[in-house]
DNA sequence: CGTTCGATGCACT
DNA sequence: GTGCATCGAACGT
């Protein structure tokens, strides 16, 4: 079943924990790619200085301020395209970054459009990727689903980009900072599977720093 | 193993 | 002109 609007029309944490186990869908003609959501990010409001929506309403983060179940899209270091559920009420700006999947449907086009030149690199390095690593880190994962700049404002309640309750026992979650940001790491807002392989690392800059995890 | 660095495009000041 | 919710190649150990 499809997740419907009454999902995201809740406090952001709610819905970033509950969206963890859900399965992102896309299908682009007749190609359906879809993975397994095992780890998130929520961003709430002006008064977080990582979410886009801090600097206050501008033409970039309207879709923040808009009606939950909207897909948010953005361009990020001029290569990557980065994927947010929108949630709250309206002129309440936050949402919820998916940050990485466990590949379900669709691996070879993953392969496929994984394997295509990355933006601005002159080619992908002969290795195959692992099928665990294909959906690993926001960027990733939307290279693998084909998702784009296009697909911001998408309706995920009603389009071709969706996301699904397939059962299953919700999954053990973590909470710890989220990462590549250089302000607001002092919140806990960043969820994920617990030791699950397609769960993205985190680029220290200096070694051996651990993770605080916290059961759900 | 570890860390550093450049690519790249868009929104915003 | 500046700054990014990133990635992977290229180093150093």
């Amino acid at each position: 079943m499809i997740l419907p609007r009454s999902f995201y029309d809740r406090p952001t944490l709610d819905v970033a924990r509950e969206l963890v186990g859900k399965v992102l869908v896309h299908r682009t003609r007749g190609v359906v790619t879809s993975g397994r959501i095992v780890e998130v990010e929520a961003y709430i409001g002006e008064s977080d200085p990582a979410c886009h929506a801090a600097p206050g309403r501008t033409r970039r983060n309207a879709p923040l301020y808009g009606a939950p179940g909207f897909a948010y899209v953005y361009l990020n270091y001029g290569i990557h395209h980065l994927v947010n559920a929108v949630t709250e009420p309206v002129d309440h700006p936050a949402a919820v970054l998916i940050r990485a999947l466990e590949p379900v449907d669709g691996l070879r086009a993953m392969r496929r459009r994984r394997h295509l030149p990355a933006k601005g690199r002159r080619r992908t390095e002969g290795v195959a990727i692992p099928d665990v690593d294909l959906c690993k880190g926001p960027g990733n994962l939307t290279q693998a689903l084909g998702i784009h700049l296009i697909h911001g404002g998408l309706d995920l309640c009603d389009s071709p980009l969706f996301i699904e309750d397939v059962g299953g026992d919700a999954p053990t979650l973590s909470w710890g900072p989220r990462i590549g940001i250089r302000v607001g790491t002092d919140r806990l807002w960043r969820a994920w599977i617990a030791g699950h392989p397609s769960v993205s690392a985190a680029r220290q800059s200096s070694s051996g720093r651990s993770v605080l995890s916290l059961n759900a």
